[in-house]
DNA sequence: CGGGATCCTGCACGATACTG
DNA sequence: CAGTATCGTGCAGGATCCCG
């Protein structure tokens, strides 16, 4: 196998990662995991995300097999998002994440102030 | 704990995963955690990335205290970037990410095949 | 060799207003 | 309630040139 066969390799999984990975789809898998939420449910549970990102981010969850958005024929008509098996499949590596973040978070920190004092706090 | 102390929380992980997570990050820390590399093998093994992007993705992470730069005194100079201890707590990380991405790469590909025939290909 | 400095572009994201 | 539509912005990231 030649570099540029592994570097393809590599490249398609940067790729499915940034599509997973984006700025909060991490968050919502993280409670979707838990139990199944509405759109607005989780709008107060993450409240920092806007509602135009959030419908990004469930759409491309749901594009990618994530989750699955329930149509609820109601008045008014409810909408569930429950995390699909493949979805279920990343929720020890979601922990895993979140406990690395928790875990580090303190050596991180510390570590950027050093950084920032050395190099040149003009 | 009231409900904005938990997102409070949630945003500091969600922060910090996007410090390391960033476009690149993840396959240099995979690329060093195997041995130290110079900047130019990186770019090598790399090839999608941008020397200025490679550059930012090193400096974040040096700052983030995941690598270590080595300033070799030859001539003409060398650089060697090595993983530092914190950077390796993420190797196990790293790998079940990977591993995930193989494992799953198809279904998610599956998935988007169907979703995008389903929604509109007008 | 290992970058720094600039310029430029797209797109991710937010704010706001409106809708079935 | 669960969005869509539109507008505006920043900033990540690529391309290019230059330097010790």
């Amino acid at each position: 196998m030649t570099d540029t066969v592994h570097s393809q390799i590599a490249d398609e999984h940067r790729e499915l990662l940034d599509q997973i990975l984006d700025k909060w789809s991490l968050l919502v898998l993280d409670k979707l995991c838990e139990s199944p939420r509405r759109f607005n449910e989780l709008r107060r549970e993450i409240p920092a995300v806007s509602q135009k990102s959030l419908t990004a981010s469930l759409r491309r969850l749901e594009r990618n097999g994530m989750i699955r958005r329930d149509v609820v024929n109601t008045r008014p008509l409810a909408i569930r998002y429950e995390i699909s098996p493949l979805g279920h499949t990343l929720q020890d590596l979601i922990d895993a994440l979140f406990d690395w973040t928790s875990a580090h978070m303190d050596e991180v920190a510390a570590s950027r102030d050093h950084f920032d004092a050395e190099n040149d706090p003009r």
